[in-house]
DNA sequence: TACAAATATGTACTCGGTACAGGATTCGTG
DNA sequence: CACGAATCCTGTACCGAGTACATATTTGTA
């Protein structure tokens, strides 16, 4: 995590952050959608293809801290306490995700725009939701790994995929509930309301197996 | 649903099906990133602006059938019988479409195969979620209005996703089941038993609303 | 038959993304 | 310090989906 001497990567990091900064800005200003590539570039003082390079595709720019949420999901399953089940695992951690505001999971003026962005796109939408299904694989994986059942055990999909919904269903209602109320305790809230009514469901769902 | 008598949709009719026929074909035979537009529109025999004058997208040709599930299942939410509560109803429904092979509900070597092909297609994953997600927010508005609450009501939301993502879910295992045994009926057993699996959770997580 | 509406198509364009190849910079080693 | 090799940056040329717009053709109707 500490500055890396290396020249060569100390540039290579400053010329993505660069890119990151343009793109970030650009999107917040006119909406994904109404920025091209080019611009980007342009404004980012570097080649076409060197965005291609740091970011293969276009959303890529946008949701750049996707892969980290990914780790931090898979890190925490990884070492949880035995002594609680995985779904009740799973929902200490959503609280704790907003207690801590982890990235994704906050609900401010600044998430807002946000989820605007997001909205008034339909490509970032579709990432969206790759995004999404890509979580539930990881969830799915590391319970199954877990529980010493196979990579494609059903129980441990269905209980990802569940899970994911709830997720989704409890971080969008979060930020309607923010748009109304201008007030972050009440969409976090209105998050974990959500997450607690669907893990009721999920444990119920899993009664029975290594899961619940 | 009888021919029409009318020319001009008589051959409207005809040339849709045709290019219908001569994509799906294509796709069949070389998946859906290995043909162009343009080919379609040379199998088909018409002009390359007449297919996206049919299909606005390239994926509307694959998923040809999708606003009719939608319809359907709009339908028979509809006219549910009030005695029932609405996700009983929805298992029933599983259940049902499963028995009289609705469309995209059938598991056999020729929707393995369909199955196939969206596996070898980013794009036509990305269009297979976002169907979902339509189903979802047609499934949650159905409920919502159903119950006499607001259109984004957020149990009829958090019940609408537990219910696709139980149903995505049955539907992937089902096709993995038809693909070790060959069998439909194991394939039908499978996906029934995720439903009714995922039904429990559904139930449980919506005790207290009006819609378990 | 003449006219309006619906349908079919061509041309030209935008934009994201890829293949390939060459140029520049930085690093390690003698 | 010099030199080769790896790494990074960039340009050119291309592909394919999708759109805008204009036009031609066909069909229904007065």
């Amino acid at each position: 995590m500490s500055e890396p001497t290396d020249l060569r990567t100390r540039k290579r990091l400053a010329t993505r952050q660069s890119i990151s900064d343009a793109a970030t800005r650009l999107f917040w200003e006119r909406g994904f959608d109404q920025v091209t590539v080019d611009e980007i570039a342009a404004a980012a003082e570097v080649g076409r293809m060197t965005v291609f390079n740091y970011f293969p595709r276009k959303e890529d720019m946008f949701f750049d801290r996707d892969r980290e949420g990914r780790d931090l999901l898979r890190e925490a399953l990884r070492q949880h306490d035995p002594s609680v089940s995985p779904i009740e695992t799973l929902r200490l951690l959503a609280h704790r995700f907003v207690a801590e505001r982890a990235p994704y999971v906050e609900f401010s003026a600044e998430s807002q725009n946000f989820i605007k962005t997001i909205e008034g796109s339909e490509t970032l939408k579709a990432r969206a939701r790759a995004i999404r299904d890509e979580l539930a694989q990881v969830i799915a994986l590391a319970l199954s790994e877990g529980a010493g059942r196979g990579p494609d055990d059903p129980d441990a999909r269905l209980a990802a995929g569940i899970l994911l919904a709830t997720w989704a269903v409890a971080f969008i209602e979060a930020h309607r509930t923010f748009r109304q109320t201008q007030d972050t305790e009440d969409a976090r809230a209105a998050f974990l309301a959500i997450v607690d009514k669907g893990t009721v469901g999920l444990k119920a769902a899993m009664a029975g197996t290594p899961y619940a």
